[in-house]
DNA sequence: ATTCCTATTGACAACGTTGTCATTTGGGTA
DNA sequence: TACCCAAATGACAACGTTGTCAATAGGAAT
């Protein structure tokens, strides 16, 4: 490992020169400069990041703990749209990923505070993290794609609310009436929020939201789902004036509606529009035709969450604000307008 | 942070003697090793590991570089498989996600030599590694998911020969005849080897290979696919005499065939069976009937890499086996037997 | 009691970097 | 020429840990 000292020596000048020319210190002499920084490249000069962090006490490392990673596909993009801003501050990731083990997690952030990251976002899916706070870190904590109950933490999460809004308003303004909804578990927080969604929009357009038109898409506890919107669909459809329109709570959800739809010989859109959420793109790009559904918007979630910690640091610490990212609209062809 | 030195002070003893007992060293009276454990625990002190890596030389963080994570669902399974056997040698993981921009590459090479990191695992899709070797990095680096055809490095990838055999066994053994193949762009590695895999198998039993049946479900360069899986099946599911089964080179393609299967009103397994590669299981465990398909062992993928990394430090520079790791049939409802 | 040996403990340096402060250099001004 | 000031450079300490080696203590052997 090539060091300041050594560079310093084959350049001869002291250490402390080549330390500010690496740092940028402007207070050095273009001509020393250029010279020592031909040497730099020469020998390859990395800096020691260890070294760095013992004299200076935070470190680039941002942690990232995480259950999400292991229970969602695509939930990676918040790991990706993290990186795309860190990227720029020249920081880095430092990913946890605990399983949902109690356990593991406590591991974990003694280990975080081993590293000295300067930061950590936490994400995960449905559960509100009870063991949190208890861990004494004291750098700035974000939360993404979940909050806590006792606050003293910023939160990014996505706009349920809006998002089920969203799809409901779809539909109702393309004339449909008779709207089937298969829903995820609904001690889910997005679904609570997301079936308030919905009945806003059947109010402001004065249309009757049919409770026995909503069902539920899986059975089991949280921990250990199963899927059932297949059997579902399927009595939804048998009946005889059957929706027009079927929203779902996920992309799953969608893609066992259109094989119930496949199994009673329905054709999608012609007899049956389906919605679907999340905009996981193995299904909703793969499905023919393809599926119109509202994206859960991961990348942006985990690209907010760093920009929140930058501004988590300058704040004082009851700052806990909770941001809604905005959950898009995906139009593509498994929708038809009744007019 | 609570350093050794509080803790010796606050104890009545030296520093080293903190150290030794935080580090194990038998060379402690038990009396001494009882007191000074009880201040450790109560402080809650954790070891700086900047300062142990700025000593020592070697981190306990091991490098993943990658842009499978971006690019494949589930490619995610490689970092928790290799989190997991890294666990117990209490090292974790540094991700660098790509995206496939070689800048960012080189840009994270140098980071993973800034923080000292004690190996890489490389894990990438479809495209060679070419920078690699280029780095000037000395730790062990082990492939997962690929292999650079400069050889050098040990690698672990899915033996798709093997799974390529299973896919077109099964249903051969059931009694197929007429198999329609939908592959991958055949310009990649796992297709030619999938390809060779399904030959063997109908040279095994006696089966002329028809190449009539076999057609790409992409179109566009390798950085750029579309999906045309649906419009393949179609024509092919329209002749006079169709296949009785198609083997799809992963499950989006065979997902296309379900739809192409409800769009000309023919269900599944009854008149189609279709088998899938991946499990991707979004896919595989939603639709219904659900996919009989061959796995991706991404997760032991990854936790074979860690596993090689520790062989790999101890080994020769020349050492570089490619380990295969077998890809499980994964048998549900879409196949059906012919006899 | 003295000596010796081993078990236990401690003092100190070093890892590579940067902050603090002192020193040198070079050029302008009186 | 002498002087001064700012710009440029350098010497040194410190961050928290562990390896090396020295020092101490306590018990056994003489």
């Amino acid at each position: 490992m090539v060091t300041l000292r050594e560079v310093a020596k084959r350049a001869g000048v002291s250490i402390k020169t080549v330390s500010r020319i690496v740092n940028d210190d402007p207070a050095v002499r273009p001509e020393t400069r250029d010279a020592v920084q031909t040497f730099l490249k020469e020998m390859n000069y990395v800096p020691d990041q260890a070294a760095r962090l013992m004299r200076s006490g935070t470190s680039n490392i941002i942690g990232l703990m995480t259950d999400a990673v292991a229970t969602t596909p695509y939930s990676v993009d918040i790991v990706r749209g993290a990186q795309a801003e860190l990227k720029r501050g020249h920081k880095t990731l430092l990913i946890a990923n605990t399983d949902g083990d109690p356990e593991l997690e406590a591991e974990y952030w003694r280990m975080f505070r081993a590293q000295k990251v300067a930061a950590v976002i936490y994400a995960a899916m449905y559960h509100r993290p009870q063991s949190m706070g208890k861990p004494d870190f004291n750098e700035p904590i974000v939360l993404a794609n979940c909050f806590s109950k006792e606050g003293g933490h910023a939160s990014v999460i996505p706009d349920d609310e809006a998002g089920g809004f969203t799809q409901a308003e779809y539909l109702l303004k393309r004339g449909h009436r008779r709207i089937g909804i298969i829903t995820l578990n609904p001690t889910i927080e997005a679904s609570i929020l997301r079936g308030r969604g919905m009945r806003r929009a059947f109010g402001i357009t004065g249309v009757h939201y049919n409770e026995d038109l909503e069902r539920v898409g899986y059975t089991g506890s949280i921990t250990d789902e199963k899927l059932i919107a297949f059997d579902v669909a399927v009595s939804m459809l048998k009946s005889a004036n059957r929706p027009t329109a079927i929203i779902c709570g996920n992309d799953k959800l969608a893609l066992q509606v259109y094989c119930a739809a496949a199994h009673l010989g329905l054709s999608i859109p012609a007899d049956l529009s389906v919605m679907g959420f999340d905009d996981l793109n193995v299904i909703s790009e793969c499905v023919w035709p393809k599926l119109t559904t509202v994206a859960l918007p991961y990348f942006e979630i985990g690209r907010m969450a760093v920009e929140m910690l930058n501004i988590a640091s300058e704040e004082k610490p009851g700052w806990a604000p909770k941001v809604l990212v905005p959950c898009p609209l995906v139009e593509r062809d498994s929708c038809r307008a009744l007019v």
